[in-house]
Formats: structure tokens, C-alpha cells, sequence
DNA sequence: TAGATTCTTCTACAGATGTAGAAAGGGGTG
DNA sequence: CACCCCTTTCTACATCTGTAGAAGAATCTA
């Protein structure tokens, strides 16, 4: 499941608070510049990639996601290693390690969250 | 700079020795399935967006990066997180930290990097 | 219920990506 | 020089992405 990068822009604005109709997701966009049928042609190919459900309220689409963005935020990160560091793990932590200028704070976020080493992941629904 | 998945193959395979023939790229790309003429063509849609130069040796192109790979790389991770993290880096790094089922040698290493801190990068030219 | 408003569905189209064949050009070898 | 082989250059085409208008269908409102 590749997502686009405008479609991440929808698929966000969804997960955010769901089911959502076209006009929501519309609202929820950050400074939205999009007008509302490229909205509805993304949604629609969206549901076309089992990436949304769509269901009718009345005459109006609701949508809601069939993937959770956790599982669509693994496969964005794997499909990175694969490509920009040729599949190897450790180098991308390196790299995300050395070159992401961590705030004191974030810093030891980053260490407990190594040191508790769950593996997994909170579906988030 | 924005790499396709594809061109990230080839680039991988110029970064990895370089300047580099259309042929050596072929043959250092593992189990590849490319025609000849689609690496080229790629090469040449790289040329077009300035990843890499083309010159002339005899009747042959030699390619060399003008990107460097730790510079594509970053902007491949930032790209990441602003469509899937929506731009939040913190999120990414706990998602890192717990997705990434580390062995106990990677942990440790990353454990260093981040104890060192070393907030920049090497560039590989 | 007529008109205004909102949705949906279709269609369109340019540019990016993936993939490659045909044909022409250049260079080394016998 | 003739020829073979490798390389380049052109052209092609399907699919995906980004973006949206036109027109018709449903709904709300006065």
C-alpha cells in the first residue's frame, strides 16, 4: 500500500476523525488549496486502493480508513530503507540518529523509547 | 530533489563507484531485471533533473552524482515525515525507536549516536 | 414547490514514472 | 576496409499523480 504524497494529505485529515465526509476532510486541511472535486477524485481513488471505505449517508459519502496509519506510516518507513539505504536498518538509524538535531528533551524521549524496546505498535484504529 | 523508487536504484549503484557507464550500472545492480535501454533512460531522466552529470568518453557516457547520497537521503527523510508525521519529527522518532526491532548491537549503536550528538553528516562527495 | 446550495459522477488533461524496442552511430579487429 | 558489437538517441506507451471543470442529482429553504 504506496500512499501519495497528496494522499497522505487526505489519508491524515481522515485518521484525524472519522467517518468523515468529503467537506470535512476539505476543513480539516491545513491552509487547503485544493479545490473539493480534487478532494473527491483523491478520496475516490483512495477507496479504489482499499485504503477508504466508502458508505452513503443520504446522498453524501462517508469515509473512513480501512488501513491504520500506523500500518501505512511502517510501510512508508520501510519502503525508505529500501530504497535510500539499500535495505539496511542500522545505517538508517544512524543516520536518523545523527541528523535530526534533537532537542534535549526529545533526546531522552528517544533513549527510554530504545532502552523500553517494545517492539510493536499501538494501533491507533 | 525528489527520487522515484527506480532512480533510487540507479543512484545507489553510481554512488557506489563512480563515474560509472551506463553498463557498470547495470551490472552492479542486484538481480536486475532492466532492459539496457531503461537504465539508460533513467540515467538520462536523472542527467534532466541534475542528480548526476553526463560526459563524454570516446563514444561511451561516464555519469557522475552531483547529489551527494547523504543529501538525497535527507531530503527523502524529510519528506517522510512531513506527509506521514505531518511534519512533527518527535512522533517519527518515537515510531523509529519502537518500530524498529533492533538487535542488541544496533541498539547499542544507536544509543552511541545519539550520545555523541554529532548533529550534521558525512558527506560521502 | 421553485430556486439555491451541495454532492456526486464523468471526463479531461498535463506531467511523472516504469519499461523498452528500433534504428542509427562509432570503434576495434581481422 | 568490412563487419560486428556496443552505445546512443528517439520514440512509444501504459499507468500513476495532481488538479479540476461540467453537468446532473439530491437536499434544503423560503
Amino acid at each position: 500500500m504506496r500512499l501519495s504524497n497528496s494522499e497522505w494529505q487526505i489519508m491524515n485529515a481522515v485518521w484525524e476523525r472519522h467517518p468523515a465526509t468529503a467537506r470535512e476532510v476539505s476543513e480539516r486541511l491545513p491552509d487547503n488549496k485544493w479545490a473539493y472535486t480534487t478532494i473527491k477524485t483523491m478520496l475516490t481513488r483512495l477507496v479504489a486502493k482499499s485504503a477508504l471505505s466508502e458508505r452513503k449517508r443520504a446522498n453524501t459519502s462517508v469515509y473512513e480508513p480501512l488501513i491504520t496509519r500506523d500500518r501505512a506510516r511502517r510501510s512508508a518507513v520501510s519502503s525508505l530503507i529500501e530504497n535510500a539505504f539499500d535495505g539496511a536498518v542500522e545505517p538508517f538509524l544512524g543516520f536518523v540518529a545523527k541528523n535530526s538535531k534533537l532537542s534535549e528533551e526529545q533526546r531522552r524521549e528517544l533513549l527510554e523509547a530504545i532502552e523500553r524496546e517494545e517492539t510493536g505498535s499501538e494501533e491507533e484504529r
